[in-house]
DNA sequence: CAAGCCAGTAACTAAACAGTTACTTTGTGG
DNA sequence: CCACAAAGTAACTGTTTAGTTACTGGCTTG
């Protein structure tokens, strides 16, 4: 029925592999895969994600999940540290050797807000994996060699500040990234919970860009002489 | 076997029902279903929790925890709400109306601080659900008429610190309670893969207290004139 | 061009799971 | 003191679940 159409389209004459048809694409079935993933942990979390929804997401056969990925924590393990390499590669892209001091934690402190903003899912497997106590990033040797770009920058810009006179002799970097970072994922992470109880959307435009300067206050406030 | 016994230590003589034995106290099976539930679903989450774990911990026979709770989400419901009591409860203890307003702010970031420290399984509660966009806190009547109390005495110490001159004009107290939540929620739910990551152990007791130094720190810098 | 491997399918299986049935025991109010 | 309701037990059921088996179709290479 379907087999003429592939062999027409499989190859096209000259020996180059031409836009393939959809059959027969490891990669792009790979990719499928740990994207429905992706969406199916962030949305119902290592307990709640189903195998047979994934397959379906994907549009593949369930088989082909197991034959790519070995089994469910595995293709769990897989996505996490999928996740942390997306933060870890946008965190690689920040140049902030020409801005002062200020203005470059003011920078770091709007990425990791923006990136959270854009990036729920990845909060939601952060959430799922701290439940667990952290069981599969601990395994990973991939994700333990992967550090975060975030804190020599952040400790290179508080070196400069502290020179200029700016910044506070005592600042420890890791409690300044924890701080940024604490604002903006409370705020997303349980703003389902803190709209309920507040009567206030929290996901509204308004409120988002409100929350976003306070970060950059209460940041730089924290760190200020 | 054991029915003598009971009859022996059911009554006393005198009408009064003394230190009745094991058998036969729904309030007792009650609470200790609720008990082994809230570790339940705090451990493994809504998806992950069973109903057959939940009657092992507890001691009883499964059937009475449809008896009592009707089905699985009613008795995570049951949970959530005596979760959030218990918050409620303890923030309705607080008495600031003698202290200054800085020492106030101050009491209240280390009560919200504290709190979350010695209830991990609220916080773990708190995430569920939110992974789930609050669809049983919606559901609660009881919950949503449960304010918190906290936001009536920030606003309080805000005014009195306002008319000092101790503090900005412009601070939102809703803003100003999430600062303090965030700061501390943060740490704690996400200590396990933050930990893993920094090679550094966020549960240590000196950690632990210089966390708690900095929230108050960082919430009296944002507010500060 | 055939041998063999890789991608893919459909249908199956054993265990785990939430929830139920049918029953017994125990305390209490008329 | 007995009738009746509430508390409790044990064994069961239908469904969902992760993971498997046994197979087909197609691409590459010696």
């Amino acid at each position: 029925m379907e087999k003429a159409q592939a062999g027409a389209r499989g190859t096209n004459g000259n020996g180059e592999r031409a836009e393939r048809s959809a059959q027969r694409d490891p990669e792009r079935t790979r990719a499928s895969i740990l994207a429905a993933a992706t969406k199916e942990f962030a949305e119902n979390g290592m307990g709640g994600a189903r195998v047979d929804a994934i397959a379906e997401r994907a549009g593949i056969n369930k088989r082909m999940l197991y034959h790519y990925f070995g089994d469910k924590e595995q293709l769990y393990l897989a996505v996490l540290e999928e996740a942390y390499i997306g933060i870890r590669t946008a965190e690689k892209a920040i140049n902030l050797s020409d801005l002062e001091p200020e203005q470059g934690i003011a920078e770091l402190a709007m990425f990791t807000w923006r990136y959270f903003l854009e990036h729920p899912e990845f909060l939601s497997l952060l959430g799922t994996e701290n439940l667990h106590r952290a069981r599969w990033l601990r395994q990973s040797t991939r994700l333990k060699e992967l550090h975060s770009q975030l804190m020599g920058k952040l400790s290179e810009l508080l070196d400069r500040g502290r020179a200029k006179g700016l910044f506070r002799e005592d600042v420890d970097p890791l409690h300044l990234y924890l701080t940024m970072a604490a604002l903006g994922y409370f705020y997303l992470s349980n703003q389902y919970t803190l709209s309920t109880i507040f009567g206030r959307d929290l996901a509204e435009r308004p409120n988002l860009e409100g929350w976003e300067r306070h970060i950059v206050h209460v940041t730089l406030a924290s760190i200020r002489r």
